[in-house]
RNA sequence: GGGGAGGUACCGAAGCGGUCAAACGGGGCAGACUGUAAAUCUGUUGGCUACGCCUUCACAGGUUCGAAUCCUGUCCUCCCCA
């Protein structure tokens, strides 16, 4: 809002240019940034999402705030609902025939993806549209054709295919479409950039030659890397369970950003935070020097950038609190137990949530990881008596609080 | 269309008539330790009304005192040939 104007390139490639791995052609790129300069006329920017995930982390943020850059240089951003394809099933990695998504459902995932989206993105000037919206209606002689222009040996190029075929695993006929159903997207769009996470390059490459084959200006594929998860070995993803979820509440996000180990405290910075530009090569060196305190100002500001400072700073406060001074947490859920009868603290764990079985209650209990009112609990037969009033704070396993409340 | 191999817990992978709730590795969880929810070490890892009981080894039947292990059928996957 404060500037309409499309800046010069160098301006421009500054910004585009943080954290990206790879961008395919550079030299295009830069050309179609000149002419948008020039013309005062904005590039279209393209990025895909996938509706049957609905919860976003710090890794898909990524790319969408790589997206909001792009928004605040002026240029149209269109941000793709997979619908269509979701509803048939998932391409890439994942060899679980995921349940074929019903239309509500599609719908509602799309609109809580952009929901959670909107924290990052401008929402006023984000483009939304449905991919089914130009897919559904293709006929079976359209797919035909649109298959015509992709070979076989360029298709089985792409990594996963190589490995999963190396692997003796499945592979689906159908798999094929799916480069081809995002390709033309790009062609339906005559997107001038598509942005995706460096796995999707082959992807992101077919929309490139298909709009080639359909005589339109091919898009450049801007390439962002895959954010590395708290295990600090694979990407970050929900499977693994080593994400940060941009909707997780302020202390979780701060304990997990805590918890990267160090050499991905720069990358973060990087390529999560809002820092400015200019102060990544300080933060760089501090990394190394200070690991501690630049570590805990990066899980401050993660969850400034959620939540807000004061947010920020009650999970700080949490944090030290818990973890570091093996305390209790100030506020924590409260469960209500009559005592018109008594109470196994096995039932009572389990009742909290905090455990899925009373097994694995039991087995917390036996291994020490209970905690009641400051003592290690260690007799699995362990019961409140009936008839006795009174509050009792509940520890499970590291981090797991609850005010156990009795009453008649 | 023909021939061969195979489907085991969260994942990978042993087991091939009882001693199997099922080796081993990874992951998860817990304990100790720590600037950290990292690293490391140790323990643990189907469920329950819990020293016993119940349900699991693709699915459905069958043989047997007894099956993950043998037989029959079904579904699925991979490899070779066409």
């Amino acid at each position: 809002m404060i500037n309409m104007s499309i800046p010069p390139v160098k301006e421009q490639l500054e910004i585009i240019e943080r954290g990206t791995i790879e961008i395919v052609p550079r030299e295009e790129l830069v050309r179609k940034l000149e002419n948008a300069h020039k013309t005062q006329k904005p590039l279209r920017v393209k990025l895909g999402c996938d509706p049957t995930r609905p919860d976003l982390h710090l890794g898909h943020s990524v790319i969408l705030r790589k997206m909001r850059q792009f928004q605040d240089l002026g240029h149209h951003t269109i941000l793709i609902i997979g619908d269509f394809t979701a509803m048939i099933g998932d391409p890439s990695g994942a060899n679980k025939t995921r349940p074929a998504l019903t239309r509500e459902d599609v719908v509602a995932n799309g609109r809580s993806y952009f929901e959670q989206a909107s924290k990052i993105l401008d929402p006023e000037k984000t483009e939304i549209v449905y991919n089914s919206e130009w897919l559904a209606p293709m006929s079976f002689e359209d797919v035909i054709r649109l298959a015509s222009h992709y070979t076989v040996a360029r298709m089985i190029e792409r990594d996963d295919f190589t490995k999963r075929y190396q692997n003796s695993d499945t592979i689906s006929l159908h798999e094929f479409l799916y480069p081809l159903a995002q390709g033309q997207d790009s062609v339906h769009l005559k997107s001038d950039i598509e942005l995706g996470g460096i796995d999707q390059k082959f992807n992101l490459l077919v929309g490139r030659h298909l709009q080639k084959e359909f005589g339109q200006s091919p898009q450049i594929c801007l390439m962002m890397p895959l954010l590395v998860g708290t295990d600090g070995t694979q990407k970050m993803s929900k499977s693994y369970d080593n994400y940060i979820g941009i909707d997780e509440k302020p202390e979780d996000m701060y304990g997990k950003a805590l918890s990267i180990p160090d050499e991905l405290i720069f990358p973060y910075y990087e390529l999560v935070t809002d820092l400015d530009q200019g102060r990544l090569p300080e933060i760089r060196k501090r990394a190394a020097s200070d690991p501690r305190n630049t570590k805990h100002e990066l899980a401050w500001t993660i969850t400034r950038m959620y939540h807000g400072a004061e947010m920020a700073d009650q999970a700080r406060a949490h944090f030290e609190k818990t973890v570091i001074q093996k305390d209790v947490p100030d506020e924590m859920p409260e469960f209500v137990f009559s005592t018109d009868s008594g109470h196994g603290l096995l039932d009572i764990i389990r009742e909290t949530g905090f455990v899925p079985s009373s097994s694995e209650a039991r087995r917390l209990i036996t291994q020490g990881g209970i905690t009641l009112d400051g003592e290690k609990i260690t007799d699995p037969r362990f019961h409140f008596e009936a008839g006795r009033d009174g509050e009792h704070i509940l520890k499970v396993g590291k981090r797991k609080f609850g005010k156990l409340i009795f009453k008649s």
